[in-house]
DNA sequence: CCGAAATTCATTCTTTTTCATAGAACCCGA
DNA sequence: TCGGGTTCTATGAAAAAGAATGAATTTCGG
């Protein structure tokens, strides 16, 4: 058995990649892009987001995140409004069309989840369900407005660059 | 709570990220892509693959792991042979340069591995990893070679394209 | 054995994402 | 209140990913 077989990393990995690859097909099938899910999703039923909790929340860096709802609100399923008391902030909310056009997806969505967990019991899933929201929740410290990059992440290790992959990201 | 926090492809999406983000960084500061880092660590000690079971077993596409071999092999990480006995396939291995380039990285994943799980019950982590597992065996049916899509993933209910997503998807 | 259909990888072209950075607004101490 | 440092979003160039297609090979029905 390979190293990735084991590794925590590729497992939680390829559990993701194959739960939503079924979705994703839906999505694909009705024109829907996977990004513009993730953000309506997101935001259905909840209160606005600034720009950079959003990003956290899909997974997504900022820049990708701004253009994506600049996209949305051009076909007004997102409204984006000045963020009063701070106005670097930008709010997004979901509109009531953005509302309507989510609804049947996350109702495909729930289906699609109740298919895949089909015939597993019902205390497993709620034990996996509680496994990862406690990883997510050790690792997710202070995330949630717009986290300012953690290099180490706690890594006492060494870093030195390896001159072997000669640093080829563009420097300056 | 929003529809997210309890939907299992969030919670696992999620939580891969995170997990992999700390080891992503390390990767960075050593020039690493991460691309290059996931077929290495998956073809290190194991036997070749072909372009098309390393693309199943990275969760990318064939086109973009035909683009990263080239590019790997042209470094002398790995080698492309063609596969005797069926001269369409190609098999990538890894090269004793490539052993000793990843080595060190697999190395820095397992400390990481270690790190994120420190303070975990040691029964919570093997039931962790053994729900993932049966989730992927579920899910993962007769993938491993090169999976000839699926659409409907099973789901028997409308996949009627919505017009409000004005259908983008150049259909040809 | 022949030819249609399917499989596999490479390539091309378009779209999306990301990096780097600029610009605006905020915060806080002097 | 002024100024330096920080935070937040937007933008533009660059890179990566993805869809579609092509070329070569294999498979299988007749």
């Amino acid at each position: 058995m390979g190293f990735v077989d084991d590794y925590l990393a590729y497992l939680l990995a390829r559990a993701s990649h194959l739960v939503s690859r079924g979705f994703h097909a839906q999505l694909a099938a009705r024109g829907v892009p996977v990004g513009e899910w993730r953000v309506l999703a997101t935001l259905a039923g909840g209160r606005p987001l600034t720009v950079g909790e959003l990003a956290a929340r899909v997974l997504m860096k900022q820049p990708t995140v701004t253009k994506l709802v600049i996209r949305l609100e051009a076909r007004g399923l997102v409204r984006r409004t000045p963020v009063t008391g701070d106005r670097r902030k930008v709010h997004v909310r979901i509109t009531g069309a953005g509302e309507r056009e989510v609804a049947p997806l996350i109702a495909a969505a729930r289906r699609h989840e109740a298919e895949v967990l089909e015939g597993l019991d019902a205390t497993e899933v709620a034990a996996l369900k509680r496994a990862l929201r406690h990883v997510i929740h050790r690792l997710a410290d202070g995330e949630g407005q717009g986290v300012p990059q953690r290099p180490g992440s706690g890594s006492s290790s060494s870093l030195s660059p390896n001159r072997h992959w000669k640093a080829r990201r563009h420097q300056a």
